[in-house]
DNA sequence: TTAGGGCTTCCAACGGTCGGAAGGTCAAGC
DNA sequence: GCTTGACCTTCCGACCGTTGGAAGCCCTAA
């Protein structure tokens, strides 16, 4: 099987697939005397085991940590258990994290008019509740919009 | 000021302040005759603008709107609201993939006894639950344990 | 033999932030 | 005036995981 196939079965892309032998994750493929890398079914089945890990969001660090357990037939599951909370917990602090800002933004959007007048309390919260005055006086000339500067590299798009 | 006194003031890195210039998200400051970067009061309220739209979650792309919007006098609220509304649905989709994976983890969790034994759902599930048996017979040699490839720029940690 | 697709490697970008090197500048203390 | 140390400058790279693209070789069917 060359790389395009196995990519298919699995559903990892052939980028992704040379990434994670150039890093380690996976041994490096046997070659055909032209450079192809060939595969076989177990390859295919160890691939679909890395999509699905990713796909429940774990790091490659953490793949690698499974991946051994995986092949390891001595293996304890307390080990395998243990890798899988700990990714709960991380998992469960970004939707907290995420949380507290969605709280925060629907109580600000909740109490904007939304309507073609310039009032707007997420704004206001953004610049800083105590210096609402200030704003409205003498800060209204800021702003990215303006001349565009010489955006070497990157640039907002 | 210098760029360290905003910094300090602000929240925001020196590394970010330059950056956010260079990507044309804030204006070029003015320099002295050594080329030192120069800002006022008001570079720090912007600045602190930007700290605490980050800290809302909000992409710098997000962050150039409602710059304009924010120097914009004659703003419509409707706008602000409109992109909060918008960050706030990016952000529920993203809590809402989060939790598929946190469920599905956890579910697959409480189903592992964690103790000594090696037969684990959690890895029979990232293995393909239909293959259970095959992999139990001859899918054990796989890993990325073994051994340990050349890693060029990158490995894993 | 030619055309097309697949394969190879290498280089860069994405977003946002940080670390560090190499060198210039400024203030204080001697 | 000189040294010291904190600050500033630019430039380059790393992080993580993934994608895009270029340039060139290989394989197969027509």
């Amino acid at each position: 099987m060359n790389i395009g196939d196995v990519s298919r079965e699995s559903g990892v892309s052939t980028k992704m697939i040379r990434y994670y032998e150039e890093i380690g994750l996976i041994p490096a493929a046997h070659r055909t005397e032209a450079g192809y890398r060939t595969y076989s079914d177990k390859d295919v089945h160890q691939l679909r085991f890395i999509r699905r890990a990713r796909d429940l969001g774990f790091s490659v660090t953490q793949l690698a940590e499974l991946l051994t357990l995986w092949s390891d037939g001595h293996r304890a599951s307390a080990d395998v258990k243990r890798i899988a909370r700990q990714h709960i917990a991380e998992l469960e602090h970004k939707i907290q994290e995420l949380r507290a800002m969605t709280d925060a933004l629907k109580h600000l959007a909740e109490h904007c008019h939304g309507d073609h007048r310039p009032e707007c309390p997420i704004l206001e919260d953004l610049a800083g509740a105590v210096e609402v005055e200030a704003r409205h006086m003498d800060l209204t000339r800021f702003g990215a919009g303006g001349v565009d500067p010489v955006r070497r590299k990157k640039e907002i798009h």
